[in-house]
RNA sequence: UCUUCGGUAGCUCAGUUGGUCAGAGCGGGUGACUGUUAAUCACUAGGUCGUAGGUUCAAAUCCUACCCGGAGAGCCA
């Protein structure tokens, strides 16, 4: 009977089983094998003593090599050293496929090396884990919308128009004329939100942005809620209620996943509402009282946003930033011109900005005034200013990107491990 | 684009003031071992020292140029 490793439970002891897997590694003492066997669910230790297998099958496991396929049969029967540990004492074991010899050995490699062998790199316990809390996060995204009445929005990934206008975008052709690749999917999300009321955006995104740090790709993943009728407090309770609901759910599914990788998820246990909040002035103080000269307007690099969301063990929200540093499309504080209702995100622990988002311009002609400012065409945003024409109201959201959280909830320091196949300045293949 | 660090065996790296400096561990191969957990032990095969010039009696080592990569800045999620 073929049974899943993550399956096996008490129940299988003394019963015949069979995994269908790979060799994951193999320890030989002589008379008897240790056969570690994966099949993507987990993985289990597989004994081959001589005299259970006989001399045959004994020497034949001899030559199974390192990532080959195979298919093991045997007794379960718990592990002798380790609770809660199961074992297999083979009696069968048939050979798939037999691998060549793996480049990837069991000391350690170079992340040059490792990213040019990623579809192997893949099958590691580390990479295996990250992957699993990746999915979970996905999976919690959608939840936490769909749970609160969310309708999913697709945005197109093709574009006519550079739709912020700040960031060097991917151009290719479409039948003659110039399109880029989306790099944000939220003026698209904002009509949905005029049409459904609450939308959130799941798709790829694209930078071209010749960014060559760890926390940057090319192409990532971001989830964009839109929502009519909220506004910037409500942003940020939606925001910190997200976050706080991402994290719980990776608590609850991945310990096991969280302990392979090392991380003291001791920091995550009290991530909850309510998160600070600081006003982008109150950021500014902060950093002059650590003896930094920073000038009222500018934006923050990334070791003023580690010395800011160092002084909090919960993501930290950034609000009201100067008009000039940010998108078009943000909402000017009526209260204070020279500031927008945006709110930046700053994770704990230096990781840095997982969100950014804003209450949009609602009014029609402050928005033709923003377009104008920032030297924008107008005419391809016509579409954009109907939504001011035909039933304007307060609206906002944010965007999330997902590797970025990912390499904070599992305490990672390269982004390129939270997606199976990163997209970077230098790299294209696998 | 700028700053900075690096490129030596399949992989990770060591290599001192230029002179037995072509090395180790892992991986591969051969052998030993019935409770191993990156198993261990013995033996063994692997290299145009990123590329091209230059200095020198002598260059992995010093100089110049170039190529490739990492980290960071800017920009952002």
């Amino acid at each position: 009977m073929h049974v899943y490793i993550d399956k096996i439970t008490n129940e299988h002891v003394d019963k015949e089983i069979t995994i269908k897997g790979w060799l994951y590694n193999k320890r030989s003492s002589g008379k008897i094998h240790f056969l570690e066997l994966r099949d993507g669910t987990g993985l289990i230790q597989a004994i081959a003593g001589i005299t259970d297998v006989g001399e045959e099958i004994f020497e034949e496991i001899k030559k199974i090599t390192q990532e080959s396929s195979v298919i093991v049969t045997g007794k379960v029967s718990k592990h002798p050293k380790k609770e809660n540990f199961y074992e297999l004492v083979a009696t069968k074991v048939e050979l798939v496929s037999l691998a060549q010899e793996y480049p990837i050995s069991k000391k350690e490699h170079g992340p040059d090396f490792l990213l040019d062998n990623r579809h192997l790199w893949l099958r590691s316990k580390r990479q295996m884990a990250i992957m699993r809390i990746r999915h979970t996060i996905v999976k919690a995204c959608r939840d936490f919308f769909d749970n609160r009445g969310y309708t999913l929005f697709d945005s197109p990934i093709l574009t006519g128009n550079a739709c912020e206008g700040t960031t060097t975008l991917f151009e290719t052709d479409y039948f003659g004329q110039p399109a880029y690749l989306s790099q944000s999917g939220q003026l698209y999300g904002e009509a949905g939100a005029f049409a459904l009321g609450k939308i959130y955006v799941f798709g790829p995104t694209f930078r071209a942005e010749k960014s060559k740090t760890r926390r940057h790709l090319t192409e990532f993943w971001m989830i964009e809620p839109e929502v009519a009728y909220l506004e910037l407090e409500g942003i940020m309770e939606l925001a910190e209620d997200f976050l706080s609901y991402l994290v719980e759910r990776v608590l609850d599914k991945n310990k096991v996943e969280l302990e392979i990788i090392e991380r003291d998820f001791k920091k995550l246990e009290g991530i909850a509402p309510p998160f600070p909040r600081i006003s982008y002035t109150e950021a500014v103080e902060i950093l002059r009282k650590e003896g930094i000269n920073f000038e009222w307007g500018g934006d923050f690099g990334a070791p003023d946003e580690t010395i800011i969301s160092g002084k909090f063990d919960k993501p930290v929200m950034v609000h009201r930033f100067p008009t000039e540093i940010k998108a078009f499309y943000m909402k000017r504080d009526p209260k204070n011109e020279k500031v927008v209702l945006g709110v930046d995100v700053l994770a704990p622990e230096g990781y840095g900005e997982i969100i950014g988002g804003a209450q949009r311009e609602d009014n029609l002609d402050f928005l033709l005034e923003r377009i104008e400012e920032h030297k924008l065409p107008r005419e391809i945003f016509e579409w954009y200013l109907d939504l001011r024409k035909y039933g304007s109201v307060p609206h906002g959201g944010f965007g999330m990107g997902l590797e970025r959280a990912v390499t904070w909830i599992c305490g990672l320091q390269h982004l390129r491990e939270t997606i199976p196949f990163p997209r970077m300045l230098q790299r294209l293949y696998p």
